[in-house]
DNA sequence: CAGCGGATGTGCT
DNA sequence: GCACATCCGCTGG
């Protein structure tokens, strides 16, 4: 039985988190018994108040309000009206970052074993399926109802420890989308493993 | 393949 | 009203 990520784990520094997460297994299991299971490959940061690109940088809402709890808890936000984004809480009570879960390597999908060999699943190519925060979302059927619990197998959304992934086989890069965050929109926090091809940007 | 625009909830001005 | 941590279908080359 592979080894459930703890609280204490998303209460360290954000971007440790984010490099760290990299290689690791996002579990969900939908209420009615769906599974669908990943390898997370790309990941960014987000560093509170003083992050423009952070959504808590611009104040506390009923929204943003589970960044502000305490870590290794969700926070789901619905972005264009459309889509849902995953982020997985980091620090103590009253320090609102987060980490995003950007892209996913398919390994179960509802309950069926994705092979590494196998191209496609349900008709779509596998390295283009979960390759980007809202589809990844939309295929694991995370929406803004999981926003705020923690990641615990019992909630249905949770992280399982694997192999890390060793230093030289990360990537660092600007985050995506944020031009208008003044100087953070430079700012290396987008991580991501450098030879997989189910990364959503290189 | 690149580029454009539509969909449209939430929180700001 | 506007911008937004996005994605997809359509267009033209």
């Amino acid at each position: 039985m592979a080894k459930q990520i703890s609280e204490e784990y998303f209460n360290r520094p954000t971007v440790r988190v984010a490099r760290e997460l990299l290689g690791q297994t996002l579990v969900r299991r939908t209420p009615d018994g769906r599974l669908f299971r990943g390898r997370i490959v790309e990941t960014e940061a987000y560093l509170g108040a003083r992050d423009l690109a952070c959504h808590s940088a611009k104040g506390r809402t009923a929204r943003t309000e589970p960044m502000f709890g305490p870590a290794g808890r969700a926070y789901v936000y619905l972005i264009y009206g459309m889509y849902a984004c995953l982020n997985l809480v980091t620090r103590e009570t009253g320090v609102p970052e987060a980490v995003l879960i950007r892209a996913l390597e398919p390994l179960v999908l509802d309950g069926e074993t994705v092979a590494p060999t196998r191209e496609s699943w349900c008709g779509k190519p596998l390295p283009r399926l979960l390759n980007g925060p809202g589809k990844l979302c939309r295929e694991f059927s995370i929406g803004r109802e999981l926003s705020g619990l923690a990641l615990t197998r019992k909630n249905g959304l949770w992280v399982e420890a694997d192999e890390p992934v060793p230093p030289r086989r990360i990537a660092r890069a600007q985050r995506v989308g944020v031009d208008y965050a003044g100087a953070w929109k430079d700012k290396l926090l987008r991580f991501y493993i450098k030879d997989s091809p189910f990364v959503s940007k290189k």
